[in-house]
DNA sequence: ACACTCATATAGCTTCTCTATAGGTGCAAC
DNA sequence: GTTGCACCTATAGAGAAGCTATATGAGTGT
């Protein structure tokens, strides 16, 4: 287990949440530990966080969503990403790439 | 050259001042010109977005500064980092990577 | 005198995430 | 059967951070 887990950097809980659905259709409390699991423990998305981002990203039309059941036969509501949700994913991923690189460089610049 | 500036990640500034100022002392529009040079023109701060930052770090104990002159004869405030600003440049280091290689993972998942 | 660049500063806005709290439902133990 | 717990969604309220736009002043060149 990877100690404590961190605070998200703002602007990633998207990024995160379209990846986890890209491998299927999952409901909040799903992404969430999806996240968790991805991450090896390190970011620790709580449902405060979760659910306005998933409503907002559903208003931006990158997720449809449909109750349906958990598998532990409890009321849900299950996500999955629309074709322009899936575009976001590779925009975002794209985005993430620059952030990454160019913070590696300022980090190892002298 | 790299395309268009990208915008920050909420939460990167802060490092990045720091990392800046780790090579010596600097003034406001000297951080921004360094920042952009270190990241090669990816990032690209503002000064709504640099001197709100830079009061908030020196609140925050992590910067002196003192009015000089910069190279072109002008009075401008010049920073350096504190003892405590060289130990939170390592602190922030250390929480880049964790989130850098988190990320990393997340985005590897199957 | 004028325009331009350098330099700092602040107000107002928006967006995002966090904490805390609440409500509803299935299940198991007692 | 009712108590308690784990699961699942939801929202309010707060705070932090960065963006746009604007203001001010000083030096430089024409």
């Amino acid at each position: 287990m990877s100690s404590q887990p961190t605070n998200l950097l703002q602007g990633t809980l998207d990024l995160l949440i379209l990846k986890a659905l890209s491998t299927g259709e999952l409901h909040g409390l799903g992404i969430s530990r999806r996240i968790e699991q991805m991450t090896q423990g390190t970011f620790c998305v709580k449902p405060g966080s979760l659910f306005p981002a998933l409503h907002r990203m559903e208003e931006a039309g990158w997720l449809s969503s449909l109750w349906g059941e958990s598998e532990n036969n409890r009321r849900a509501r299950f996500y999955r990403l629309t074709k322009t949700g899936k575009a976001q994913l590779e925009v975002e991923k794209e985005q993430w790439a620059k952030v990454a690189v160019a913070m590696t460089n300022a980090l190892k610049a002298t």
